[in-house]
RNA sequence: CGGGAUGUGGCGCAAUUUGGUAGCGCACCUGUUUUGGGUACAGGGGGUUGCAGGUUCAAAUCCUGUCAUCCCGACCA
């Protein structure tokens, strides 16, 4: 049977709702596929079930074309499991936590790792029960400090969770490989522009990650990208360093008064007014070497300083650092911290002190401070420097790495820019935003390590099961592909995705325009295809040629006065081209 | 958590500055009309103005508190 606009549970609208900003939220409501339930949370309409269904069965397909097996865990979980991977605490405000009358913790689902591994360890044993791949769709849980975007953000979302359990980590990398051409397979078969990215694995451990972003200009996530197909996530870019310089022939570091320099732009005016380079080209902030201070918090809660020496011209970016000194949190040291650390000279500081008449080294695990001191790939042997001299109002000019200071390591977590290099030689990157629509993950064993997850192998030796975790945002890709196919008059869905195949309008008032119109969709229905009727008989043609429109049908047959030469128009929603062609023929043209 | 904005029938908004007991459009119901681009006309139902206090003869409007939502940032396998 169609689905007939006469009975559908739907209202659309004519005006965008006050509590939308981006597109896809305001036509996945106003064209009636979704209702807002709770901050992001939302109920979905007819429509809009039709719509994550479709995504659903093509998931589902290549999941098991994959070899996985789908099972279903509940949503509402037990604390054990989360305190067995200390997740119960590490998840913090994001996880959503309730209690049973008897005051047992529980808490919803915010991902599933836990559960597929005591599943596998409840049934499993042996080697020869390895690989094995299980997978799920169902709603995942997280207290977002700030939904946002409608369903691309929500507290409430469906997700595709996969894991593969192996015994080695070849077979761990098999399965992974197999589970990355599945993703491939799927977003192209939704029609879904993607990218493929190299994540930092982040606090999840394991070797190999990579996100799949879809490119949108509302994306949350930045990547770079190189014209030689290099992508990443902005945390993941590795910096090219520079050959080293050689050390002799160089000036000899000069401590200069420097007053008035509290930005690196003054300081670089002052450095070009009174301090000519000896090659005669101008200073630049690039020359500089700026240190800055932040404190790192462990999870344990001991709070550590460290020094990051970054060239003047760039930014410390918040999201590397993270990832860099991972799980440590990173913040920006604070007065108190300053106060605590008399070394350290605010405005003014420098890896070396010149005060007294020898250079000393002040920064780093060797020098006077004892504060770890890293510096940016870019800070390579023989390079030059103006930099603070851990004195008020100076600075020291021509400091050069290797001969004049030291460090204790390499942080690598200066912003990207446009046009920087990228790690593989492939030239220059750009930045791109996109949004999250897949991620696959390799694990390893850590989940079963801490979940004791073992089995025998060939020898009747117990090993860790090594594993991988391959997720997919399926409410967020409904949303991908409302921001994504549209126009000023609605939505317009990929064939895919459509919550029906074709779209029937019937428009006149004529009873013969109803009974051919009820006709063409048997006769579509007979051919397999699903079909959205408008029977709607008191409304006018142009209310139904725009629900036409926001609903986003992408094949569209409209019934009405062509019938009087025997016609009906094939409307072609994308295009917008319509073309009249004989009823009898409509099925077959609409292939 | 920091910054900003907003809470008035189902939805979008006005009335708040200058207190006088709530209005418009859409949607909905009835009738007539219209049927290839959101027809026209007439009639109608629906709101303790987020909540709680306070000021006042009188509060959507002024004051205090509180809650909620949205946006930006922080946060976020």
């Amino acid at each position: 049977m169609p689905i007939r606009l006469s009975s559908l549970f739907l209202r659309t609208l004519r005006e965008d709702p006050a509590d939308a900003e981006v597109t896809s939220h305001k036509l996945l409501v106003r064209a009636g596929y979704i209702r807002r339930a709770a901050p992001g949370v939302y109920t979905w309409l007819p429509l809009g079930l039709a719509v994550k269904s479709k995504i659903e069965n093509v998931v589902r397909e290549e999941m098991n074309a994959a070899g996985a097996q789908e099972v279903f865990f509940p949503a509402l979980l037990p604390r054990e499991p989360f305190e067995a991977t200390n997740r119960w605490t590490e998840y913090g405000d994001n996880l959503f936590r309730l209690q049973d009358r008897k005051k047992a913790d529980y808490l919803l689902a915010p991902t599933h790792e836990e559960m597929f591994t005591l599943l596998v360890k409840d049934l499993y044993s042996s080697y020869k029960d390895l690989p094995v791949c299980l997978y799920q769709i169902q709603n995942k849980y997280r207290d977002e400090a700030r939904p946002r975007a409608g369903l691309l953000r929500g507290r409430e979302f469906v997700m595709k969770d996969a894991y593969s359990f192996d015994l080695t980590d070849e077979g761990l990398a098999a399965s992974y490989q197999a589970q990355r051409d599945a993703y491939e397979r799927i977003f192209t078969r939704l029609g879904v522009d993607y990218v493929i990215v190299k994540a930092d694995a982040g606090a999840m451990g394991g070797s190999a990650s990579e996100e799949f972003l879809s490119p949108s200009p509302i994306g949350e996530d930045t990547f770079v990208r190189s014209p030689g197909g290099y992508a990443a996530n902005v945390e993941a870019v590795k910096t090219v360093a520079p050959a080293a310089l050689a050390i002799e022939g160089q000036p000899a570091a000069m401590v200069h008064p420097s007053p008035n320099t509290p930005t690196i732009a003054t300081l670089v005016d002052l450095a070009n007014a009174s301090v000519p380079r000896a090659d005669g080209r101008q200073w630049t902030a690039a020359d500089t070497l700026k240190n800055v201070v932040l404190a790192l918090t462990s999870p344990e809660g001991k709070r550590e300083l460290v020094i990051v020496g970054v060239p003047g011209d760039r930014e410390v970016d918040a999201k590397r650092a993270e990832a860099a000194f991972s799980p440590n949190e990173v913040e920006p040291a604070t007065e108190a911290d300053f106060e605590k650390n008399p070394g350290l000279v605010k405005g003014y500081i420098g890896p070396v002190s010149f005060a007294g008449g020898s250079p000393k080294q002040v920064l780093g695990l060797e020098g006077s401070t004892k504060i770890r001191y890293l510096l940016d790939p870019r800070v390579v042997n023989g390079t030059a420097w103006i930099t603070g001299a851990n004195e008020d109002q100076k600075h020291v000019f021509d400091l050069v790495k290797g001969r004049d200071f030291e460090a204790d390591g390499i942080a690598d977590i200066a912003e990207v820019r446009a046009g920087d290099a990228a790690p593989d030689g492939s030239g220059a990157l750009e930045l791109a935003r996109g949004i999250e629509i897949g991620h696959v993950f390799q694990l390893g064993r850590k989940y079963a390590e801490a979940l004791d997850l073992k089995v025998l192998d060939d020898n009747g030796k117990l090993q860790v099961v090594t594993m991988g975790s391959y997720g997919i945002g399926v409410t967020r890709l409904v949303a991908v592909l409302a921001e994504a196919n549209n126009d000023d008059k609605g939505l317009i869905w990929p064939e895919a995705v459509a919550p029906a195949d074709v779209y029937v309008v019937a428009a006149g008032k004529d009873e013969i325009v109803y009974e051919t119109a009820e006709k063409l969709a048997a006769e579509f229905e007979a051919k397999g295809k699903t079909v959205i009727l408008d029977d709607r008989q008191k409304v006018s043609p142009g209310v139904k040629f725009g629900d036409a429109e926001l609903i986003g049908v992408p094949k569209i047959v409209i019934v009405g006065r062509g019938l009087e030469t025997g016609e009906v128009d094939l409307w072609d929603r994308r295009s917008g081209e319509r073309r009249a062609v004989k009823v009898e023929n409509a099925v077959a043209e609409l292939g």
